[in-house]
DNA sequence: TTGTGTATATCCACTGTTCGGTATACCATA
DNA sequence: TATGGTATACCGAACAGTGGATATACACAA
């Protein structure tokens, strides 16, 4: 564990990350937080006025690396743009291979608070969201879908809470490479038609590269 | 109130829909639900085992109320394939825009229930999205999508997912909206190229018949 | 060096409440 | 009178949050 010598707010938060990952905040009592910290309850609302608190810190706490990943995946698949963004569904549809993958964090707690809807926690997940869909907006406008960019950054996370959705649903992550496969005719339908030659569309395969999360310890996202 | 005279379980179950697509099957007691069908507990459990019974039954009685009305957007829509598809998402736009409007039961269901993936809720949750995956499939195969049919359905689903996680996260239909040109998009892509006059693709612009949804009353869906 | 004050950080034990589920008794009607 | 259905009152567990005491560390003055 990693997580020895950092500060107790930080301890508590990878702590409430690992359980709320893993069974909801709702099904995690804050005892059980504290003692994964490895601390008492009363030390844990030191630090937290309230357990909303905590499950807003987890979510906050998430958003950067959960799109430095998203950003890892595209930038690392060989081909051109569209066949980058499959690369994201790609290597999804890898991460929710794992035994213990459970979803989006963020659209799980924003359904498990959905009698709160100012909830920070939502707030939080909305900001990610959102975050993701503007950095792909960029991302597709740089590569050429200059007017539509927009509405394809909306199309792809669409396509993205789906595939979280209906993965953990049927626990069948071929979804995943489904939505990939329509990610990449959208792109390809909205790439200028073929007056322009597009160099990139027929490059490599793209075959995901690292062969990680071959089974122990969390998984990704 | 039509629920006056039903047998006393399907009052219960009435109750159950109602309390639990609007405030999720946790947030809701089983006190609530006897309450709210205007008998007491002990009653309620002389007609079922346990409360997870009560929220099986929920979606078990939802399933075919559910596809009927996708059945009948589509059919409704005036058209191509295409556009009656994106009929339903257009329909679909339309209840998400009713305040009380909470998103896919199903869905929410199976979320709040991550911890035990056996669950009877669950497996009705998958029965019914397995059953509109189907219906879709028949319908594009109908319509000429002949080898590709199941994984348009795929899509199609996924984009429906994903309308129901992100629009109940952003608290934004117009996402919907998105997620049926999308769907447009797709099937466009797999229907015969041009060599087949397409007599369908152009017809109307497929406005939403009914003015449903004018605020009163429980959301559809 | 010693003594005192203060802020940070931790813990044990407790409260009040909610919830799923039950024991037991009552009542209506066939 | 027996069966199906309903009601009151209750149980045990789990939970979020708190009261109050304690430990540590550092500042500054005697």
């Amino acid at each position: 564990m990693a997580s020895k010598n950092l500060p107790t707010r930080d301890r508590i938060v990878n702590a409430a990350a690992k359980l709320f990952q893993g069974e909801g905040v709702r099904d995690v009592s804050v005892d059980m937080v504290a003692a994964e910290a490895g601390l008492t309850k009363r030390t844990l609302y030191y630090h937290f006025r309230s357990k909303d608190d905590v499950i807003a810190a987890y979510l906050q706490a998430r958003d950067q690396p959960n799109l430095a990943m998203f950003k890892r995946w595209f930038y690392e698949t060989d081909g051109g743009l569209a066949e980058k963004v499959e690369g994201i569904f790609r290597n999804l549809a890898l991460a929710a291979r794992h035994p213990k993958w459970k979803g989006c964090g963020f659209l799980r707690t924003s359904v498990e608070l959905v009698k709160t809807p100012g909830h920070p926690a939502v707030l939080a997940a909305r900001t990610h969201k959102k975050r993701v869909e503007d950095w792909l907006c960029t991302e597709l406008a740089k590569a050429g879908l200059a007017s539509s960019s927009q509405a394809a950054a909306r199309q792809i996370i669409l396509l993205l809470d789906g595939s979280f959705s209906t993965v953990l649903l049927h626990r069948d992550p071929s979804y995943m490479e489904a939505a990939g496969d329509a990610a990449r005719r959208l792109i390809h339908g909205y790439l200028p038609p073929a007056d322009t030659l597009d160099d990139f569309s027929v490059s490599a395969p793209a075959t995901p590269s690292r062969p990680q999360n071959s089974e122990p310890g969390r998984p990704l996202l």
